[in-house]
DNA sequence: ATATTATAGTTAGCTAGCTAACTATGTCAA
DNA sequence: TTGACATAGTTAGCTAGCTAACTATAATAT
């Protein structure tokens, strides 16, 4: 995300878009804050999480298995959701099966696969964990009025769309 | 950062409501898209960067130096302005230096100290790299009007206020 | 003056991601 | 049926951050 504490200044983007012509101040700025902001959510989550002994990584994977009815996925499909490589999912799945919070179940249809359940200390740790994350997140938001709540989804949308053209 | 790619429905946030009564589901689906927006805007920096062959982390020190009149810092105050660690922009500058993009040079004053002073390399590396990322943000935000940006600023700046409840 | 404490930079070893390569199993076409 | 290819999961080793501990130097208090 982004480390760069210290985000320039207007004097410091005038001084840049002095030398390069394309500088484009309210867009940089704008883009520099929406991603200052982000990563300092991110960290606030992390530090939530880690009151209870959880990452970010571990987190989404247990809320994916919740998502199930049956709360059971495999750890293809976790990786896939989750946006992370299978190899990674291994790594997050050794952690959560050592807490007990998942079981690995060998699936005899398919002897490849592997079914990832989500146990009952699983569920008993998100009904200790989603009250306080949605408490707080709450809080956080709660000085954005429902209209300024659908002009920030528009914003971003519009933004979202853009990125193509940063690549 | 979010990793997490498959966002929840607005079923599921109904769903999770229902267990859960703190969760307030324009808030959830705010948070989640703003931290999905920011994460690809960095992950597109950074394939705009690696056509450079830079990483987010080098391309803030170079900056960070050309902000100032002289081109010269010193590892710590890097470090406190990029947001990593001494250790960290010990490497950073290692990859740097290795590359010919600064120069260490042993101060006398304090001999406990290194100034770090960018080279006519690594701002050329600069006046190459910095006009295609300004030309690629200006395109990716072009969608956004004068109104637009103010009013994103506003609501990220409500948003960034409300942090510290998160924590 | 000298002992303590603070600061600048580095090194060593940890983490959670990654890619690449591997094993085991399943699928499908000749 | 069997040979080629695809898929599920794992392992091994890489990266860029981190913390903790270290060396050298400076500043401060007794």
């Amino acid at each position: 995300m982004l480390q760069l504490r210290d985000l320039p200044t207007p004097e410091i983007l005038d001084k840049f878009a002095d030398r390069y012509p394309d500088a484009d101040v309210t867009a940089i700025s704008g883009f520099l804050y929406l991603l200052r902001v982000a990563t300092d959510l991110s960290l606030a989550l992390d530090a939530c999480l880690s009151k209870h002994d959880l990452l970010q990584g571990r987190w989404w994977v247990l809320i994916l298995l919740m998502r199930e009815e049956s709360g059971i996925s495999t750890p293809s499909i976790l990786a896939d959701k989750l946006g992370v490589k299978r190899a990674s999912m291994t790594g997050l799945l050794d952690g959560l099966e050592q807490h007990g919070l998942v079981t690995r179940v060998f699936a005899k249809e398919d002897r490849r696969s592997v079914k990832i359940q989500l146990t009952s200390a699983g569920q008993a740790k998100l009904d200790v964990v989603m009250p306080d994350y949605y408490r707080r997140l709450r809080q956080c938001m709660q000085a954005l009025d429902e209209d300024k709540r659908v002009q920030l989804q528009q914003l971003l949308g519009i933004i979202h769309k853009g990125i193509p053209a940063l690549i």
